[in-house]
RNA sequence: GGCCCCUUGGUCAAGCGGUUAAGACACCGCCCUUUCACGGCGGUAACGGGGGUUCGAGUCCCCCAGGGGUCACCA
């Protein structure tokens, strides 16, 4: 295929949720596997809830995600402007070709009045349509009423019978009987066009090789394709994503969590995770791969192998995932991606980064998302304050246990190299001399150095935190048990 | 309600007339092990229902049911 031109083309209503950023990626992928455009429009139209922040938000989002656009708002391009705002003139241009040439009219019927007859008709159980009562209207009368100031909204003449069928490159074809459509409106009576004349104004005029959209859009199609064939226009090919579900089978919102693409950054997702996640959720190969890179997907997207189901999404997979990707990260990249938190928490600073850096290293691979992660380091910076309740009643309970806690403390005191094999050596020979298992000197231990009863080995987390913690907080512990005596 | 789309384990999904119906996440065992993870091995679990067509149907057709979408001067 040859000048393939591709769109995402969100409305700034709100922030960029999973199901907008998995249109984008397939746009993206489809665009970039052959060699084509990927174009960011935005459809602000709606003066009333589009917003600029929303607006940057999305941008930020797909920039995270690392999907980028050859024409958009920000960077422009040959076929511009990029936001439906800035197109008045474009749009107007085609709404008179379309009143000159008799294939649209205007309305005049107020928005109380269609209410009405839309109320009545539900009342009489009846579906309701436009009765085409404007479309009578001479010139003279259109010229009076215009003059007398009254509003109007243009509606496009939609042809009565026939059928209009969407060629869908993902669904085959699907018919809709015209008789269905009224005389839809086609420009609201500010001026603006609605959504459906401006976007086919748009991908025609950005020259839209292929419409890859949400589901939600394919009832829209036919009334699309009526515009484009008033228009004369050549038509794009159209291929509708099956929506993605939330766990309880129902459209995406805000009750569901989290959701937008931003609420996964600040979780400290990985883009990559998260990109993985989206496309393979409504697109599979048949090969038996989970985690792909980004070349190996712009070389193997097809649109054959989009589903046609609706996907219900899993965060437990995305934290896998995300746990898959953060095991491939460098040292560096890791603490990149702690960083902020850290140090906000205080646990990093200039004098300590060679601590943090053993600290991540030895948990690193015991955390699959960044949250996790940030928890399984909190006793390296913070002092034990409480025991985990059942770690105390097992390891803590015993009636030996102040005295194995005595006994390692005066191994850490004493011992030579405080490396993790010398701790181990020293530990395990004093558990033969005592005649207990070395299990009996380490969980104990465990618990009063981390206040947890799982933690990376116990020999490691010694050396890196360092005789001096150890001992302090060994003493607490043996405080701690002796002040609980009795109740344990 | 009308119209449209969809329907393989809990979830993502392979399958495109003949398979013991893949694989992944999750779950459950076992192994490794000082704990927890990681890793390894194994296991539980699915073709929504009913009719056809066919020697043979998860795969094709019809009906039903269920889920989703859409019916705005929103996009």
């Amino acid at each position: 295929m040859s000048n393939i031109r591709v769109r995402f083309a969100p409305s700034p209503t709100g922030a960029l949720h999973i199901g907008g950023a998995r249109t984008a990626l397939f746009n993206w992928l489809f665009a970039r596997q052959h060699g084509g455009k990927f174009i960011l429009r935005i459809e602000d139209t709606d003066f009333r809830r589009s917003r600029e922040d929303s607006t940057r938000g999305i941008v930020d989002g797909l920039s995270w995600l690392g999907l980028d656009w050859d024409e958009g708002p920000d960077i422009g391009g040959p076929l511009g402007p990029y936001r439906q705002s800035e197109r008045g003139d474009i749009y107007s241009r085609y709404l008179q070709e379309l009143l000159d040439s008799g294939r649209a009219y205007y309305c005049f019927c107020t928005p109380e009045e269609l209410q009405k007859e839309r109320e009545e008709a539900a009342q009489e159980k009846r579906d309701y349509k436009y009765g085409s009562r404007c479309k009578a209207l001479g010139p003279e009368e259109v010229k009076e009423m215009q003059q007398a100031g009254k509003p109007a909204v243009i509606r496009l003449k939609v042809p009565g019978e026939g059928y209009t069928v969407v060629h869908d490159l993902i669904r085959g074809d699907v018919s809709f009987a015209n008789a269905l459509f009224d005389d839809f409106i086609i420009a609201k009576s500010d001026g603006w066009p609605t959504y459906n004349f401006a976007v086919v104004v748009d991908d025609f005029g950005m020259q839209i090789s292929h419409v890859l959209r949400a589901e939600e859009h394919l009832s829209n199609t036919p009334r699309q394709l009526l515009i484009y064939r008033a228009l004369g226009f050549k038509e794009p090919s159209f291929a509708h994503l099956s929506m993605i579900l939330a766990p309880d089978r129902s459209k995406l919102s805000k009750r569901h969590g989290a959701i937008s693409v931003q609420e996964f950054q600040s979780q400290g997702y990985l883009p990559e995770a998260l990109v993985n996640y989206l496309a393979l959720l409504g697109w599979s190969t048949g090969r038996d791969v989970d985690i792909w890179s980004r070349e190996e997907m712009i070389q193997e997207f097809s649109l054959e192998h989009i589903s046609k189901s609706p996907a219900v999404y899993d965060l437990e997979k995305l934290a896998w995932m995300n746990g898959q990707y953060m095991t491939q990260l460098d040292i560096e990249s890791l603490i990149a991606l702690l960083e902020p938190q850290a140090q906000q928490r205080g646990w990093l600073n200039e004098e300590n980064s060679v601590f943090f850096r053993q600290a991540v290293e030895l948990v690193r691979n015991r955390a699959k998302t960044r949250d996790e992660l940030l928890y399984a380091l909190g006793y390296f910076f913070e002092e034990v304050e409480q025991y985990d309740e059942k770690g105390v009643k097992k390891h803590f309970g015993q009636h030996k246990a102040s005295t194995v806690l005595s006994e390692v403390l005066e191994i850490v005191s004493s011992i030579g190299s405080f490396s993790a094999a010398e701790l181990e050596e020293a530990f395990r020979k004093r558990a033969q001399e005592l005649e207990v298992k070395a299990a009996d000197l380490i969980h104990p231990t465990r618990l009063a150095l981390s206040g947890r009863t799982a933690t990376p080995g116990l020999f490691e987390l010694m050396e890196v935190l360092g005789r001096e913690k150890c001992i302090s907080r060994l003493e607490k512990a043996l405080e701690f048990i002796a002040s609980q005596k009795g109740q344990l």
